[in-house]
RNA sequence: GGGCAAUUAGCUCAGCUGGUUCAGAGCACCUCGUUUACACCGAGGGGGUCGGGGGUUCGAACCCCUCAUUGCCCACCA
């Protein structure tokens, strides 16, 4: 362990804020140093603080005098299992509230999950039927039961797998939109908008899912383009010898044509108007109709007309006063209105009835047509336009609060920001939102029929209050309970989960409750850009109606995981990676960071398992920078090294610079940037720069004062990558010294912000070339590393000799010279208008000198014209600010400068 | 059919208000290096007409027009 090592007998003087629990604390020295691995245990680390993190109580918030910081999480639905999309999703909310927690603000993340009613109902009717059941034989309390069984039975597995991921959510406030909590206040909800009158019962065509034998909402339909056939058909005209032809993709709707249209202007179709048509087959006599609808260009220009099953052909039936004449059953095969195909699948009658049309001469001919088919985002199956008796929610009022709010005060902020216009336009077009589905599984409608009128139905969050209700708009005051059905059917899922970020907090039922004014309004929404509509939109409509708040301030929309061909994850391509064995394979935090390191907000992610393993390496790197720390022997004798302090000193700045960068990066929830920081800070400035500039020769001893602070700052480093890693860090901070339950990392404070030395960057980064000039010439003229060589410098810019001692130590020199003159004989290279010569007896080839002097010449006449060139236009020099021509101007004296170095050197040469 | 976005190195992507962050990062690649924390390593290096064309400007990866390709969202043309 480190701590003995921290605690030297001589009296330290505590740099920098060093946190003074670090060296309070007196442990016996175990000799583990030597033994530690020089592979980092994931796996037996991460389940080691995953439970001790939770042991302790870290994940759970209560309310107290910090400023909260709430993510409630995207509900996944309760059978899902975990996939890349739920990983990157979860991974960047662990980040935001594991910052959150170490910058002293009091984060909640509140789980949960979805009882998603018509996927899980439709995983349940397959299991039943596996087993032989079949759902239409069981009573609805018998098919609930069920559910509920398979819901407790795989239920939240999800969650656990979460916890693999590292995910720091408060689990003692896991909820699920079906207890009761949560089932009352979406009752409480419904009856609330039903009385202020935006839900309405309506008789309207809407979505049929014919496999899930229920209605879906617009935002459930999927359109997709398919490659079907235009079927020309020819109707006789009544009393006459003459016909017209249609053109259809859906002939087996003809059983249900109650019209033709023609549009009025259409000069061809003259003779027809008023005349009847004839439904081939059916013989059904039908009139044809005129309206401007028709698009005389498409087709023939004539429509048949079949107000069941079609938007339009529904809004030509009201209009034209036609018979309705619905020809499906709930499975879309035809009922008896289909004649001899009754009881048949809707595709096979359209090939078989095309097939009797065109035996009987009324096919004339079929074309290919490519059209947009909607099919149902859950079941796939195509969906049938349906006229039924639905309940609507009004949208236009309700949507008003929250186009606002996004769009004009701008008190919610989308990331990116190009989801603002997708938003704006749903919402300035929103439509009635479908809100009963014909299922089982969800909160029942709490709407209770007492008669059969179409008005004959009382609302209420009880049957109690309902039956009060009934009798009185019925006027019965002798109405029993058991003379009230409710109704049968569920809300849908989305009608539950938008309330979610109100519900999880019981503010719903309870809007006064303490928690509830505390965590909310909450402060970051991750999730998936698909959902904009269906959730996310909802939430902020459902916040403002209720609260008159915001439920949240940012929202923050990932992009879709793909695979590294780019095309979608899929079960049936196969190309989705199991996520728990990524996780074995290349530990949480290595997934963590390879989902981070290229997903900015709203982009398409290409997933590539290299990334994993670029992440795993990178928690490697860090491990074995600690067991370097560690394997080290204090010494208490030895004075600090002047390029340990100079260092330590740099390294504070460049921390400094890059805390500043790293914040930046999360105000934008620029997560990878964030991330990709953080990265280089560790191993570029602290692996590669830091240590190596700190390292004692092999087998010697390190000072205190050097060892302390590096310890110190591999602390602040641990802090900075815990958000992304936090198995990794909290094991390594772990073992640099024993803590108390209060020290853990997972509630460290995060560095505080300091001024910094700019100046010292600056002048760090000229010895770094300086440092590069010396390496390139050692592997140009083969010195190896370990022969130690001299520098003659020849200052024409005042350089800093600040960082000479780092120079001398990473360029293995072993004396560093100022000169006044050119050197001949040496080896040198530049680094701004300073030379450097390494003396080098008979290493020079003049030749291969002279030639490279040239070609540097070359490059910087050629720029220096280009500069005169641009100071020399009059309108340049009108139009620029002044700063720029400034720059212009010093780029002209520093090619000058330069060119007369080379010279100089060549005439040297010669 | 309407709208939005993207196109920069082999790959994935930054590049914010037009000019010192201006052509960058990570990975990959090439060369050299290892008894020294880490080969999941180190040092060094190559690599781009910024999708094409036109315009505005003293100045364009960035603004405008246009074309091309790709992706996404929305939409009731049978």
């Amino acid at each position: 362990m480190l701590l003995s090592k921290l605690l030297g007998t001589n009296q330290i003087s505590l740099q920098n804020n060093i946190e003074y629990s670090t060296f309070v604390f007196l442990f016996q020295k175990s000799d583990q140093s030597m033994s530690i691995a020089s592979q980092y245990n994931a796996q037996q680390s991460e389940n080691k603080w995953y439970k001790y993190w939770q042991d302790h109580g870290y994940f759970h918030s209560e309310i107290d005098d910090r400023q909260p910081y709430t993510i409630v999480i995207p509900p996944p639905n309760v059978t899902g299992i975990l996939h890349m999309g739920h990983m990157l999703n979860n991974t960047i909310q662990d980040v935001l509230i594991r910052r959150a927690r170490l910058k002293g603000l009091n984060a909640c993340w509140v789980p949960g999950t979805d009882h998603a009613s018509i996927a899980t109902e439709a995983k349940v009717v397959a299991k039943l039927k596996a087993e032989g059941i079949e759902k239409n034989t069981l009573s609805r309390e018998e098919f609930l039961a069920h559910a509920w069984q398979w819901t407790n039975d795989y239920g939240g597995q999800i969650l656990k797998q979460l916890k693999r991921l590292g995910a720091s959510c408060d689990w003692e406030r896991t909820k699920f939109t079906m207890e009761e909590q949560m089932y009352e206040s979406v009752i409480l909800s419904f009856v609330d908008l039903y009385n202020k009158g935006l839900i309405y019962r309506g008789h309207r065509m809407v979505h049929w899912d014919p496999v899930a034998k229920t209605t879906l909402s617009d935002e459930e339909v999927i359109h997709e383009e398919q490659h079907g056939k235009l079927y020309f058909v020819k109707y006789a005209i009544q009393n006459s010898e003459e016909t017209l032809t249609v053109a259809t993709t859906r002939p087996e709707t003809i059983f249900g044509d109650t019209a033709i249209c023609i549009n009025p202007n259409d000069l061809r179709f003259e003779h027809l108007k008023g005349k009847n048509a004839v439904v081939p087959i059916v013989n059904r006599i039908v009139p044809i109709i005129e309206d401007e609808y028709v698009d005389m260009e498409f087709g023939t220009g004539c429509l048949k007309v079949t107000p069941a099953h079609d938007v339009n052909d529904k809004n030509l039936g009201d209009k034209h006063d036609l018979q309705v004449i619905d020809i499906f059953n709930e499975d879309a095969s035809l009922n008896s209105f289909g004649l001899h195909y009754q009881g048949k699948d809707r595709f096979v009658v359209r090939k078989e009835f095309a097939e009797e049309l065109k035996e009987n001469g009324f096919l004339l001919k079929t074309e290919t047509h490519l059209n947009k088919v909607g099919t149902s985002e859950r079941t796939k199956a195509v969906i049938e336009p349906r006229l039924s008796d639905q309940w609507f929610l009004s949208m236009k009022e309700l949507a008003k609060p929250a186009i606002e709010a996004v769009l004009e005060t701008k008190e919610i902020k989308l990331y990116p920001k190009k989801f603002k216009n997708t938003y704006a336009h749903w919402m300035n077009n929103i439509r009635d939102w479908n809100i009963s589905r014909q299922l089982w599984w969800g909160q029942r409608i709490p709407a209770y029929y007492y008669g059969d009128g179409k008005e004959d139905f009382a609302v209420a969050e009880n049957i109690e209050k309902a039956l009060e209700i009934a009798r009185e708009k019925s006027g019965k005051a002798n109405l029993k309970l058991f003379d009230l059905r409710q109704d049968a059917d569920v809300l849908d899922t989305w009608f539950s989960s938008w309330l979610w970020p109100m519900s999880v907090f019981d503010g719903i039922r309870n809007p006064e409750n303490a928690e509830f004014n505390y965590y909310y309004p909450t402060n970051d929404l991750v999730t998936g850009p698909d959902i904009l509509f269906f959730w996310v939109a909802r939430m902020i409509i459902a916040g403002f109606e209720y609260t008159g708040k915001k439920p949240f301030n940012n929202v923050y929309l990932t992009g879709l995981v793909r695979d590294k061909e780019g095309r979608k994850m899929s079960k049936s391509l196969g190309n989705s990676p199991d996520a728990l064995k990524l996780i074995n394979d290349y530990s949480a935090d290595g997934v963590r960071v390879g989902l981070l390191l290229s997903s900015a907000a709203g982009n398409d992610l290409m997933f590539d398992e290299s990334l994993c393993q670029q992440g795993k390496g990178f928690g490697n790197k860090i491990w074995n920078a600690f067991r370097l720390i560690n394997g080290w022997e204090v010494d208490d004798e030895l004075p600090q090294p002047e390029s340990s302090r100079i260092a330590l000193e740099w390294f504070e700045a460049k921390l400094q610079k890059t805390l500043l960068e790293i914040e930046d990066n999360y105000s934008k929830y620029r997560i990878s940037d964030a991330l990709m920081a953080t990265y280089k800070l560790l191993w570029d400035d602290f692996c590669s720069w830091l240590l190596e500039m700190i390292k004692p020769v092999y087998q010697a001893s390190i000072d205190r004062k050097t060892y302390v602070e590096v310890v110190h700052i591999l602390e602040g480093n641990l802090k900075i990558l815990h958000p992304f890693m936090p198995f990794l860090t909290e094991e390594i901070w772990q073992n640099i010294t024993p803590r108390s339950p209060k020290e853990a990392l997972i509630i460290a404070k995060w560095p505080r912000e300091k001024e910094f030395d700019n100046e010292l960057l600056i002048s760090f980064e000229i010895a770094a070339e300086v440092i590069s000039g010396i390496r390139t010439i050692r592997k140009e003229k083969n010195i190896s590393f370990r022969d130690s060589i001299e520098l003659l410098v020849l200052n024409k810019e005042n350089r800093t000799k600040k960082f000479d001692s780092i120079i001398s130590k990473l360029g293995n020199i072993s004396k560093i010279e100022y000169i006044e003159n050119q050197v001949e004989g040496a080896l040198s290279f530049r680094v701004n208008s300073n030379e450097y010569f390494i003396p080098m007896a008979g290493a020079i080839n003049i030749e291969v000198e002279r030639e490279k002097l040239n070609e540097e010449l070359v490059y910087h006449r050629g720029f220096l014209k280009s500069v005169e060139k641009k100071l020399s236009n009059e309108r340049f020099l009108a139009g620029a600010p002044e700063k720029v021509v400034e720059i212009e101007r010093k780029k002209k004296s520093d090619a000058e400068a330069k060119i007369e170095t080379i010279n100089l050197r060549l005439e040297g040469l010669n």
